[in-house]
Parts: structure tokens; sequence; C-alpha cells
DNA sequence: GAGTGGTCTAGACCACTCC
DNA sequence: GAGTGGTCTAGACCACTCG
């Protein structure tokens, strides 16, 4: 037969690997089960560590692995789908919503954010910071930019100070809002509030809340990718329960 | 002074560098410029090539940096926002809509797929592959799954045969949709489609098509993470044009 | 064929968790 | 202190693009 393409797929041993590794986790564990360790897998498949690694960050990004350092490498349960559907037409710290206010600080936003708030040089905007969590585990951080004239820098405390301002915000009317999403990685601050390292990888949430013609607010809110499946309740009536 | 907090922040060498390069980004380099090779630049701040490489890979996760074998990195430009909310009300590959139909098979689909269409065992559907660019850069690859049992396999060519299928679903109401966002790593095939490598992250967008009660179609989209900001253009009016 | 990024290795040490 | 995953190194070879 000569030469029938011989080989002309010369697969990384680390793709193959991850679909050697993804057909034992359906097969061969449970969720929450932990694997062997790095060193021994790794001479299992007689591969170097590192290979072996590379491996199990994809299986990782996939939501199907979770590590932990001093730890091990547990199976993952399947992600979590979070909804982030706008309830109406309704501010940020609205009843309902599902975010908790950590604290409160006033500074000059980084330039994406600026520009979006349409704001000169190094003009200041209050920022509260928010947390998400479900069961205890933490699912998302979310710094929100509000550039209001209102709280003035009482030197309250963090928390209450951010639901101060919050109420201001419902003071005007909200005119709508969009949204985009994209992925990114955990800076230090957001690494260490959803309990991961810093680099992670995130699905960043930006949303534009639009009040008398301008951006009244921008919020910034970064989900943990390995965990969360972003989930928009959209149209029609009928929820169909995912099985 | 004593021991204020003395180093409690050993901040990985890749972190650090991240930032280092980062900021050079924004300072010394324009879009599309090409970097110095990966050796030199290893050599340049006195690391090992693989630790560069893994600053590297953040900052092309963040959308930062475009990297390609044989040619060399280059500064990418911003993330192109793409619209992914439903036309009110329609099915895919209703006129306007951003796909290009390339071809359909009939196959049995992943377990994950089967689960939302609620099918048994090894029961086939017709699957239509999509295509989405702009500006003739692919964007989006999609595996369209439609249970019907319409267009019989008649034996014509792929992309006009999807087209039937797709008319086929066209006559149905369509009664909702909903969707989710999660991140990937992209297959061989969508790799192939998206023109990146395997295992590049991807942003897989769920669609879930209701008529009748039923799930009519599933539709699994995946966006390039590295190019792609997806975007919702909700609510309310207003369209701010984004700077 | 020269130059680039992509894969792989074998080994070392560090930071963390838990006993 | 033992065991885990996380970082880092120095070097090799491969696959690809382009002149």
């Amino acid at each position: 037969m000569g030469t029938t393409q011989l080989e002309t797929v010369p697969e990384p041993k680390y793709w193959h690997l991850k679909t050697v590794l993804s057909e034992a986790l359906d097969s061969e564990f449970a969720v929450g089960q932990i694997l062997p360790n790095e060193r021994d897998l790794a001479a299992r498949y007689g591969v170097a560590r590192a290979t072996l690694r590379q491996a199990l960050e994809q299986l990782e990004f996939e939501g199907r692995l979770q590590r932990r350092r001093g730890v091990g490498t547990t199976v993952a349960p399947p992600r979590v789908g979070v909804d982030i559907a706008p309830v109406q037409g309704s501010w940020p710290g609205a009843p309902g919503d599902a975010w908790q206010v950590e604290d409160c600080t006033e500074t000059s936003p980084p330039a994406a954010v600026a520009r979006l708030l349409d704001l000169v040089d190094g003009e200041t905007v209050h920022v509260v910071r928010r947390a998400r969590t479900s069961h205890g585990q933490p699912l998302a951080a979310e710094l929100l930019y509000v550039p209001l004239d209102g709280p003035r820098s009482g030197a309250d405390d963090g928390a209450a100070r951010g639901q101060a301002v919050l109420r201001a915000l419902h003071r005007d009317p909200l005119d709508g809002q969009d949204r985009s999403v994209e992925l990114g990685s955990a800076g230090a601050e957001d690494a260490r509030q959803l309990d991961r390292l810093p680099g992670a990888p995130v699905l960043v949430v930006t949303t534009r809340y639009l009040s008398g013609g301008r951006v009244a607010a921008v919020a910034v809110s970064t989900y943990r990718a390995d965990t969360c499946r972003l989930t928009f309740g959209e149209t029609g009536g009928m929820e169909l329960l995912a099985s």
C-alpha cells in the first residue's frame, strides 16, 4: 500500500494523553474522587511531568478537573449554571440580586473603564467590590465603577459606604444596559477572592448601565471559568428543566 | 522595621514578566508589530524560554498577543465585538443571520448534546456545520444538531443539504431559545476551521431552540477566545457607540 | 535552509495543606 | 515532616512559514 498518508498526524503527546485521561475520567472515576499524584501519573503514562501537566491543564480548562496545591487533583463536578440575564431594568443592588457588597473605595479606574465612562484623565470614581457565591463556593468577583458625587468620602467602613453608593444610583431611572463576555485571567485581587491562583482563567462580563443618555455605571464581573457556565434565561417563557 | 512582612509575596517570575511585557506593549509597540523572538526575549529578561512562554501565553489569553508558528509573535488588535443577541424569535439560517453553511452530515451526537435533545442511545440527527467570519478572519465554528426526519439522506452535497435542513426547521413555530456561554478548548476540527492549533481556548455558546414544548435543535458555537468579545445588545434602545 | 513558535525531557526547588 | 501541585531551568528536537 505504499505511502497512504504515513502518519501525517503526529498528534502531540499531551493531546493524546488528554483524550486518554478524559475517557478514564468518564469510566473509572467518580466526581470528587482524587487522582494519583502527577509524578505517578507521568510515570504510568511514560511521559515527563511537564507533559502530563499540559494535559491536566487542558482538562482543568474544560472543567473536568480541579487541582489544589498541597492537596491533589480531583474530578470536578459539572459546571454550575449561573444566570446572568438582567433583572429587567434594575440597577445593581436591587432587591433579589445575587451579589454581596464587600467594600468600597474611591480611585481612578483603569483606562478601559475610564473610556467606557467617558472620563477625563485621572478623574476618580466610587469602586464597589462585590462577591457572588453559591453553596459557600465563590463564583465571581465584581468591581462596580460609579462616577457619583453623592456619598462624600465619609470614612465609614467599606461595605456600608458601598451600599450608600448603590442607593444613590437607584434614585435615577435606568434606561437600559448592555453586556459583553470575554476571556481573561484573574488578577491578584480577584484570584484571592475567587480562591484561585493568579492567572486563572476567568470569564469577564462587562455591563454598562445607561441613564439619561449617559453611562451611569460600569460593572466588571469576573467569573471562575473552570466552574461556571453563564446562562441567559432569555426568551419565550417555558423553562425546560436541564437534566 | 524588623520584619515587616518580609516578602510574603514571592511573585512568580512569569507573573512579574507578564506585567513588564504588558506595559512595554502599551508604550513601545504598535498593533501588528512583531516582537523579538522568544529566545532573544528570554535572554533579555534573564529567564528560561519556558518561563517567558508562560508569560506570553497569559498575554495571548488576554487578547494582547498573537502567536504564529514559523512567523512570530505580534501585537494583537483589540478584540472584535461579536453580537450574539438572538434575532427575536428566529431560527438559525433566517435572513440576516451571520452564519454560512459549510456542510451537513448525519450522525449520533455527543452525549452532552443527546441529553439536551432528549434522545435515546445511538439515535442520529442531522449535523449542520456552519462558519462565521469577519473581514475574512474566521470568528467561530458551529455544529447545529437537528433531530428531523425531513430531508432524507439524499446524497446531495453537504451545503445544499444543510440548507434543506434549515428550511425544514423554519416550518415550525419557534417558541423560544436559551443560551449559555462557557470556556472550552478547540477540538481538531474546530481548530482547523478557526485557523488555530488544537487546544486553543474558545468560548462555547450553546443554544437551545424550543418548539412545541420540545428542544427542536441545539447549536454549539465555538468562538475564538483570543480575538472575540461576545456582546449582547440587550435593552432599552439607545445604542451608545463604543469608542 | 534559516528562523520561528510548539513540544518534550529530566531534574531541581518552592509554597502549600494536612497530619 | 511528608506529600501535593506550582515554578523554573537548560537543553533538545519538531513543525511550520518564508525567502
